[in-house]
DNA sequence: GCAAACAATGAATCTAGTTCACAAGACTGT
DNA sequence: ACAGTCTTGTGAACTAGATTCATTGTTTGC
């Protein structure tokens, strides 16, 4: 009896944890198709086939989904990083990787980034349960961690002096630079009249400039347009090789590929 | 009867662009006291003693009147930008100033970078009307400008190589870090197992780090604590006088001052 | 087989943003 | 001064869409 309740209720939990799953992705096709704007949670119960108050069993509000959405994707995003810690390279060069790990992340996620600023805004952060919000910051703790690991492995390696600095306030550099630029680059005009032409690719000579900016040895030359590329396709090679087809040449900005826009 | 038509015509003109003042100060107010989260349209009406429709003839949604706030904010902003841009010093000190100049905004306008968030997302974005719109992006487009200049100011001083980069292409990099390091630290939580004590002065420091990364000359030493806060200082005395009161000592998150929050 | 517990449902409710038919006031020409 | 016209302001009514909850169906335990 006992053992077989306890079955029943893990089916059971199994069963709810897998209609979870149905409805973030239905919510994520419908963002991926409509845009967030046009996100209605009725339409996310139609495409499952259940009613809402059923989608209102696992969800507090909408604003809980998104937030639980945005989770997911951090969770992807921390199994990127998570390979670049394990990768067998040069503490320098696997902290640039993080930057390109970044990069095709955003290029995997496309309305990642678009979501991840809803969510994050007060509007939307606190219209969310409790739960959803430690799970975020759950789901997003790795990412600093990865890093924060990775200078500390560098200063044990002797590539980097921390002056005086802890980890992760040299951390928090990398990710304000990549975190502000993926920002900047989704703000539909902000750069328009700077004509930058391959984002990302711009990104990532950033990140060089500031990691030589730290003095974290071998400092590279940002200037070398080929080592760079190639460091970026030896990168896509060793470590994403599976997740990254077109990477080096592209640097396009991924509006293009997340939601419909107006006239531009 | 003409030059009278053209003199009733200007003071209509005049009293209505009041009104928006009127409207927009008593949305800045609400938000200012009840956070993003609870601004009400009609609550805007009431405290400004006129119709909801009256409202509704100058803005043509609440996100349109959101757009138009944080518009009024980076007015400020890009003036803050101009005095530095005017100020006598040499071109790394001037833009290491527009870093502090950041940080005194910031302080001033403790509501702007969640409303700017809020803003620039998609969402609000694409519901405000393209005449807001313009307005922010013209808003803007001076402090990217100022950026730039400085940057080919330091071109011409020989204080900088560009190598191959554009002055919109380096200032993107210093951009993204101020931006990306402001959304750090409003993103509730995210720093929070990090320990920061005084984001601000380390955002200053990773701002030297990138200008040293960039080459920018004479090169900084960061880890000096000392040097730092004098140039802070020398600043806040130089170029901000009038508006930076507390400024090098303080380094406390601006999240207090902001909007009440959930129970931390 | 039946009652209690639990799960799913979707019509009804509620909240705020938005509209618009009308009223009040200002201007014009006689 | 006055009737007509045009502009501006109003707030009750409308609406969309999120959220709720009384009802109905399903499983579990005895």
């Amino acid at each position: 009896m006992a053992a077989s309740d306890m079955g029943t209720r893990e089916r059971r939990q199994r069963q709810v944890a897998e209609r979870e799953q149905l409805f973030l992705n239905a919510a994520r096709e419908l963002v991926r198709e409509d845009g967030l704007l046009k996100l209605q949670m009725s339409r996310v119960a139609d495409r499952c086939e259940y009613a809402v108050g059923t989608l209102y069993l696992h969800f507090a509000s909408k604003e809980d989904l998104l937030v639980a959405l945005t989770t997911q994707n951090l969770r992807e995003h921390a199994g990127l990083f998570r390979r670049v810690a394990q990768w067998n390279a040069s503490t320098r060069d696997r902290m640039f990787a993080i930057g390109v790990a970044d990069m095709i992340f955003v290029r995997r996620n496309p309305e990642h980034f678009r979501l991840a600023q809803y969510a994050l805004c007060e509007v939307v952060w606190r219209a969310a349960s409790a739960r959803r919000r430690e799970d975020l910051l759950a789901a997003n703790q790795p990412i600093g961690a990865i890093v924060a690991g990775i200078v500390e492995e560098a200063v044990a390696a002797g590539d980097l002096e921390l002056q005086r600095q802890t980890p992760q306030e040299l951390a928090t550099g990398l990710w304000s630079l990549c975190f502000g630029f993926h920002n900047l680059v989704h703000a539909e005009g902000v750069l328009e009249d700077f004509s930058i032409r391959e984002p990302y690719v711009l990104m990532c000579r950033h990140l060089q400039h500031l990691l030589n900016g730290f003095g974290w040895r071998p400092l590279a030359d940002p200037a070398d347009k080929r080592a760079l590329d190639a460091l970026i396709k030896r990168i896509c090679r060793d470590v994403f090789n599976d997740v990254c087809h077109a990477a080096p040449a592209a640097g396009a900005a991924p509006r293009a590929a997340a939601t419909p826009r107006t006239a531009p």
